[in-house]
Order: structure tokens, then C-alpha cells, then sequence
RNA sequence: CGGGGCAUGGCGCAGUCUGGUAGCGCAUCUGCUUUGGGAGCAGAGGGUCGCAGGUUCGAAUCCUGCUGCCCCGACCA
């Protein structure tokens, strides 16, 4: 492509809501442009990349076996009342009537709409297991859309369900879905981790992630060093203390702590550490009133373990000042396990506290030298808290460390839940009628670029994988209005190598040097091949991969071989 | 949803407090010069100052309402 017949916008400035790289370089390098909050336009040149995603996915998935449909993205009110998502699934999801005062929805994710279909077209066995995927435009009405399309409300996602007799097939399915997108993370050149993201609890329901490193990411993962363990910060469980509770060796005592509010200041007004306090956060319990959760004071609540402890109401909610007041006696600062009015749950580390400090429940004041099971009662006791680093991993081997990534794909064995509700079946072996087993599959397409971009860009600009690189190569012809030989030099080049079947952009503008390399480098165009009056003289041409930071000269007669070998091994 | 902020040419901003008919940089167009790391000079085009009311002789500026957008939001007990 030549630059000058090329409708392509670069930006020296950033405008000024772009918080994070990708962001920023997207809007720069002229990929997409905002339409209205957290919806996008992919310019000509950002779709190539995305292009280029899709059809690294659409070549594993039927390679997977998976057959491509497409779906639309308007859904009738009446399937999501079916499958009860409907009062499920609040305001995210976006409600429309049209003319005939009839509701809609438009398709924040399709699991109704395959069902529907296949409950419609499969009868028999005999057509299963089967996989249905699409690359489709979604739309979820996020609350805070941010970072362009890294948490857009449309994006487009590629999505796949499929339909199996019972779990073992379900299993079996769920693994190829597994292969595919390890091979699809790895073809588009991006460093990933498939993480767990459900503990495994009942019905043999699994689901992990595929996480895209990156220090932007905006969830946080924990990985094992001692094997292949690795989950959500969410879902990691953090195990009991290895050593057992220590004797109680002090007297419990009242201390007057004037507005010490926090553990922080605790630490430093008792001079105690963090680890030897407990701190207690009073939630709503699920029938109502409150409950105490306890914590050692440097570990942190983590939401998705309390909210799944029996009493806890779900989502968790933190309790209101006046309940707080109500439970305790005292204001949130000063409120401690003993003697108060409500259940108390401790986590496994502050269950093995001894001689501990806490809230008083009277105001300004603290005690010390607390003791479970002396001076109050032995506590339930639960997972509540977020691993820390150095934590043991809870598959036993290895301690654990954190990282952040970004979500960039997400397997799940869904088990019947729609089928069940739709009455998807179809007739197994023996004649009778069987509700189907679904598994769904999902990737965010344009996340996936931004995610591309967060992990592969340097202050000049994007640093592209090869296999998702909008073009392979960029000429560069210095001085073009000058210098006939350069211009005739590059304009044979970028046929050559077109008619060899390269991606190739021609930067023809006369433009001075500094300009054109500058955008070459924003671009993130993996390879470089610059042609200069300089070189020419000496029958030399000059190469310099994105991420090198030195040039090297090269025989100009041997310009396609060199090149190739170059496209070969980037 | 709660809190805060912003809205002026394609992008980034000044002007608003103290009302007098809109300006700077980048980008764009023309000409000349320049050409190995975002050139120089000269000229040009482009804005009903988010929308709707109001106050005033006069509103980007003051008042009211609306809309859009951005940022932050239990982690404290």
C-alpha cells in the first residue's frame, strides 16, 4: 500500500482520555476513533490488525472441529424471559421496544439464541457433540466503559457453545476448546497464562480464563512457582496457617486509643505489627442484620470468597454506619470480635491469632492480648482473604506470586442450565428424551488488540507480533522529491515485494525523514527497510527490525531474499 | 448510582473570575526554500464557543435547566 493513496491519520498529540498505552497508541496510530462512551470505529488500517486476529480464530476454531454461524444481534425479550436472564441480568443489558411496542435486547452474549436454534435443528444423538462459534458484535451497557475498546460497551467478541449428550462428552469438548485457544494466544505472539476462575465447587462446573500479561491488566493472577498452578485472585484459595495457634500468653486489657481509627495508625500507636492485629469489618447478613467478618490486619477482604459464606448476603455488602453502631456499640475504627451481637466468621489466619489486638466496641479503645476461645468464643471459621505474595500454594507445591492480566478469553462447561430452561433435548440411544450438555467459549476480539498493543509498545509506539501486524513491512525512501534514483529504487522494491506476496507499505509522502520514521515507529510495522541516496551509492540498503535498536546494510540486489529471511525468523 | 471535573476549528489548549463580537500550538491547503530523526518563511481556509431558555444596549463570559464526555468511588472497622 502506498502511504499517499492510504487513508491513514496519525497524531503527534494524545487526546486527552486516553489513560493507558494501547489507548493512547490506538488513538495516535489511528487504528479507531470514539463515537460516543466506550463505542468505537475501526479505521481501514485498525482493521487490518483486527482482520488478522479474527482469522487466527476462525482457522482454530475449525480446526477444532466448530461450525461458524452468525447470529444476530437483536434477541426477542421472550427467550431471555425463558431462560429467566431477563430479570437475571439488570441494567447491563440493553432493552428496546420497537414500533409494535414489542421488547428486545441487544445481545450482550448469545446462550439463548444457540439454544433456541438447536433445540429447533437437532433431534438425534446421532449430531452430537456439535460447536457453534460466531464473530459478532456485542453490546453490554457497562456502567464505566474505559481504556477504548478495553472495556468498551460494543466490541466484538467470538463466541461458541457447544452441545453434548452428557458431561464426559461435555469434558472431552471442553479440553479442545482448551488446545484451540492455547494455540490461537500463542500463533498471534502474545505471552498468556489460562488461570482458574472457579474453585471447582459443585456439579464439576469448570471454567478458567486466558490471561494476557501485562502490568495495565485490571485483574490480578496468582501463580504457583512449584508447578503449573494458577488462578484468579479471586478464586485462589488462601490455606490455614501451617502453624498451629500459639498459647495465650498475656492478659486480655483495655487500651485508650484516641481516634485510632485504622490498623495502620494501630500499628504505630501500639507499636504492634499489623500481623499481630485483627481487624473486623461488620457486611449484611443475608436475613438481614449483620455479620462480623475477621481479618488479620494485613490481609484484605476478598469479596467473591465472603459473599459465597453461608449468612453473607450476596453481592457483599459493607454494613451501614447506624448498623455498625447498632452491632458494636462503637464507630467503625474501634469495632473488635468480642462481645458483639452478631455472628462472627474469621478467616483461617486470624483464627490462629493469639494474644491479638482488636476494636473494643467502645469508643477510642482497643484491646490487647485478646484470645480466642478465652476471651471470647471460637469463631467459624472460613476463607475471606486475598493471597498475598509468598502465600503457599493450595495445590501444595510452591509459593505463590501475583501478576496482572488481562482477560482476553473464557472457557466454561455451563452444565444445563439453559437447556433446562428452554427444553433443549433431543433423543439419546434408547428413544428417550435428553436434555442437552452446553459448554461456551468466549473471546474478546478487540480486546484482544489492545491487549496485543498493552503488552508490545515502547514510548515511540506499538511493537506489533508479526502474525497480527497490520503490514509486514515498511519502505522508507528518503529525500523522494530529490532523488529519482531513490523514488525509482523504492517504487521497484514495493512491487517486487508485493508481487511476492508481502505486506508492504510504501511511506511515498515527501516527508522529511524524522517525520516518516517516527511514524513508522507509532505504526509498530515489525520490519523497516529505509532507502537512501546515502546507501544507494554504495548499492546497499539499510534494515531495522522495530525492536532493534541499530540498523544494518544489506545488498541491494538481494532485497527480497534478505527480507524473506527476516519475515522468516522475526 | 454517589462524588468531582470538563465541554471553545480535526487534535491539544488559552480566553470565562472582571460581559464589548474569538485566539495560540499541532494538523490541513498554496508558494518558495529545505531533506538521514517530527523543517523554515510567506500566505490561506476552517469555530452559530455542547443545547435550550433567561438577564443585558451587548453573552464564550453572568443566571436557570438539560445533554454529552472524563476521572474517582467498601479494602475502613
Amino acid at each position: 500500500m502506498r502511504w499517499t493513496r492510504y487513508p491513514i491519520n496519525t497524531m503527534k498529540e494524545t487526546p486527552a482520555e486516553a489513560e493507558i498505552a494501547s489507548h493512547r497508541l490506538m488513538l495516535r496510530a489511528g487504528l479507531i476513533r470514539r463515537l460516543a462512551a466506550g463505542i468505537y470505529t475501526w479505521t481501514t488500517f485498525g482493521l487490518l490488525t483486527l482482520r488478522k486476529v479474527e482469522a487466527i480464530i476462525r482457522e482454530e476454531m475449525n480446526r477444532a472441529g466448530a461450525f461458524e454461524v452468525l447470529m444476530p444481534a437483536v434477541q426477542p425479550a421472550e427467550l431471555w424471559q425463558e431462560s429467566g436472564r431477563w430479570d437475571e441480568y439488570g441494567p447491563e443489558l440493553l432493552r428496546f421496544t420497537d414500533r409494535g411496542d414489542r421488547a428486545f435486547v441487544i445481545g450482550p452474549t448469545h446462550e439463548e439464541v444457540i439454544t433456541d436454534l438447536v433445540r429447533r435443528e437437532l433431534q438425534s444423538y446421532r449430531q452430537l457433540p456439535v460447536n457453534f462459534y460466531q464473530i459478532q458484535t456485542k453490546f453490554r451497557d457497562e456502567i464505566r466503559p474505559r481504556f477504548g475498546v478495553m472495556r468498551g460497551r460494543e466490541f466484538i467478541m467470538k463466541d461458541a457453545y457447544s452441545f453434548h449428550i452428557d458431561e464426559a462428552s461435555l469434558a472431552q469438548g471442553y479440553e479442545l476448546m482448551r488446545e484451540a485457544y492455547t494455540r490461537m494466544f500463542t500463533r498471534m505472539g502474545l505471552t498468556f497464562r489460562s488461570v482458574r476462575a472457579d474453585s471447582g465447587a459443585i456439579g464439576g462446573s469448570t471454567s478458567e480464563e486466558f490471561q494476557v500479561l501485562a502490568d495495565s491488566g485490571e485483574d490480578a493472577i496468582v501463580f504457583s512457582d512449584g508447578d503449573g498452578y494458577a488462578a484468579n485472585l479471586e478464586m485462589a484459595e488462601a490455606l490455614a496457617p501451617a502453624a498451629p495457634r500459639g498459647a495465650a500468653g498475656a492478659a486480655m486489657q483495655s487500651v485508650a486509643t484516641p481516634n485510632v481509627r485504622t490498623i495502620t495508625a494501630i500499628t504505630e500507636f501500639l507499636k504492634v505489627p499489623a500481623t499481630q492485629c485483627a481487624k473486623t469489618l461488620l457486611v449484611e447478613g443475608a436475613a438481614g442484620g449483620v455479620v462480623a467478618l475477621v481479618l488479620r490486619g494485613d490481609h484484605e477482604l476478598n469479596a467473591v470468597k465472603a459473599q459465597k459464606v453461608p449468612g453473607v448476603a450476596t453481592p457483599l455488602r459493607m454494613a451501614s454506619a447506624e448498623a455498625v453502631l447498632a452491632a458494636s456499640g462503637a464507630e467503625p475504627g474501634f469495632v473488635g470480635p468480642v462481645g458483639l451481637r452478631c455472628p462472627v466468621i474469621a478467616d483461617r489466619s486470624a483464627a490462629t491469632l493469639a494474644d491479638f489486638v482488636c476494636g473494643a466496641n467502645v469508643p477510642d479503645t482497643h484491646l490487647t492480648g485478646v484470645n480466642w476461645g478465652r476471651d471470647l468464643p471460637e469463631p467459624a471459621v472460613a476463607d475471606l482473604r486475598n493471597i498475598v505474595a509468598g502465600d503457599p500454594s493450595p495445590s501444595g507445591k510452591g509459593t505463590l506470586s501475583i501478576a496482572r492480566g488481562i482477560e482476553v478469553g473464557h472457557i466454561f462447561q455451563l452444565g444445563r442450565k439453559y437447556s433446562d430452561a428452554m427444553g433443549c433435548t433431543v433423543l439419546d440411544e434408547e428413544s428417550r428424551s435428553t436434555t442437552l450438555c452446553m459448554g461456551c467459549y468466549g473471546i474478546g476480539v478487540t480486546r484482544v488488540v489492545a491487549a496485543a498493543i498493552e503488552q508490545n509498545h515502547d514510548e515511540r509506539g506499538i511493537i506489533w507480533p508479526e502474525p497480527i501486524a497490520p503490514f509486514q513491512v515498511v519502505l522508507v525512501p528518503i529525500n523522494i522529491a530529490k532523488s529519482q534514483r531513490v523514488r525509482e529504487t523504492a517504487d521497484r522494491l514495493y512491487d517486487e515485494f508485493t508481487r511476492a506476496g508481502l505486506e508492504v507499505l510504501l511511506d511515498d509522502r515527501d516527508a522529511r525523514p524524522g517525520a516518516k520514521f517516527a511514524d513508522a515507529e507509532l505504526l509498530g510495522i515489525p520490519h523497516r527497510i529505509v532507502v537512501g541516496e546515502r546507501g544507494l551509492e554504495a548499492g546497499k540498503l539499510e534494515y531495522r527490525h522495530r525492536r532493534a535498536t541499530a540498523s544494518e546494510d544489506f545488498p541491494l540486489d538481494d532485497a527480497l531474499r534478505f527480507i524473506r529471511a527476516r519475515l522468516a525468523t522475526g
